[in-house]
DNA sequence: CTAGAATTAAAACGAACGTTTGAATTATAT
DNA sequence: ATATAATTCAAACGTTCGTTTTAATTCTAG
């Protein structure tokens, strides 16, 4: 065999081991998912999880990292870029929203392989019960999600920063939720689409982005304790504006 | 020991691993969670869980429906209360969501024990690998959510039904991600907010539909596909309105 | 070609899992 | 009080889990 084969077949037990495991993941859940139907469905050895990636944690990591460092590094490229074209001033905050979570829908979308399967994975994960997997997904975030709030307070310097941080947490559970569950949405309608699930992805982004948009420019609400002055009113405005 | 004794401690064994069970399935998942550690937890033997319960999945159905079933029928009898006080005129989306997500909220925070912690269960729920959970809850929600469902298409009537169903789908995922994860808010903000946790309580309810609403009567996407006449601009309006 | 490193393979480890068993205990009712 | 039913208990069932071990095999380099 010649040295293409060698490094091929290196590379393959690998990305074969990640590849199963994120459609398992996706499945069955991080406790839902052993070791060794991993190692079944990607048709090799069962030591070879552990010999490639040290233990089950660390292979959980391993899927989520594959796919997350390019989601995130296009997020912020298209942030310096649009940052760059604004010129000092602030993004419109539909531009920000279509940046953050357009580019995750864009990548699932055109990733042949694993990239819906991903996506469906990521929704799930956030809400993971297992503490070492948030505790990943948020040193893995830190530094997108840093700079996309900073973006949003620029962008909405009269809606209080508290107001945007959870109008931000809303989406992310929007979009968790739209990209999680065909399965959930089974919950909602027993109508099936005509044009196949090909429609839904396809329409998914712009429905999901006017929801989110809509969502994030809301009056902003009143609460029962806090006195309020018609300056509250202006503050609406300028949130709706 | 008298009869009341004997009641009692029959009672309490199923509710002691019941109450267990919602903390240890909100904070581990179902797969995350053991027997032992339910019954441990609730002081009680081991062979107690399957003698009162039947098997595991028994156990998560019975935690999911003492809660649900209070929590859909004070939906139910919102939405008739509603109804009759409107005279056969539609519904305000505004009434139909507080109705929906709002008794949720309510609910959760009235009950003394077990009732945040059940809320945050419920919205980890939705997201539960295992399909007998996915399934339960599905014939758990199939009538309040045809209910709400029908309610929601008199109310915007110029709004495409999938429309409303994606967004009654987007409303679901902010909601559960809403109570599910403090946690996962602590992917967004390092910051603490200085009133303690009880002041993210009661101000949720107002943020959180204040975003749904607006999400709900966003304008309404616009697909690359389709031809555009005048009449979509139309159709935004009506949604918007 | 050959020594050494990298990878794969089969087998086993102890621990934890859901569930069942059968006896001991407690409550209910005549 | 006594028989019957309901409940609790300790112990064990067989299975599956993540991980490790040790040997065989394959690749790499001098």
């Amino acid at each position: 065999m010649n040295k293409q084969t060698n490094e091929q077949s290196l590379k393959d037990t690998r990305e074969r081991i990640l590849d199963a495991a994120e459609q398992l993941f996706m499945k069955y859940g991080y406790d839902g998912t052993s070791m060794r139907v991993v190692t079944n469905e990607a048709g090799v050895n069962l030591a070879a999880a552990n010999y490639h990636f040290g233990s089950k944690e660390s292979l959980m990591q391993a899927v989520l990292r594959r796919r997350l460092e390019v989601i995130n590094q296009e997020r912020l490229r298209l942030l310096d870029e649009a940052e760059a074209n604004a010129g000092g001033k602030p993004l419109k905050p539909s531009v920000i929203i279509d940046c953050y979570f357009g580019t995750l829908l864009r990548i699932a979308a055109d990733q042949k392989a694993g990239g819906e399967t991903f996506l469906r994975l990521l929704g799930r994960t956030f809400t993971e019960p297992s503490d070492f997997i948030r505790a990943f997904m948020s040193t893995e975030y830190a530094d997108v999600l840093e700079r996309y709030k900073q973006a949003l307070f620029r962008s909405l310097p009269d809606v209080p920063k508290a107001e945007i941080v959870w109008r931000f947490h809303f989406m992310l559970g929007a979009t968790s939720y739209a990209i999680a569950g065909t399965d959930a949405l089974h919950l909602v309608t027993d109508w099936q689409f005509d044009e196949g699930s090909a429609e839904q992805d396809k329409n998914l982004l712009p429905r999901l982005m006017s929801f989110l948009i809509g969502g994030l420019r809301a009056p902003l609400p009143q609460f029962e304790n806090e006195a309020e002055p018609t300056a509250g009113k202006s503050a609406n405005k300028d949130a709706a504006a």
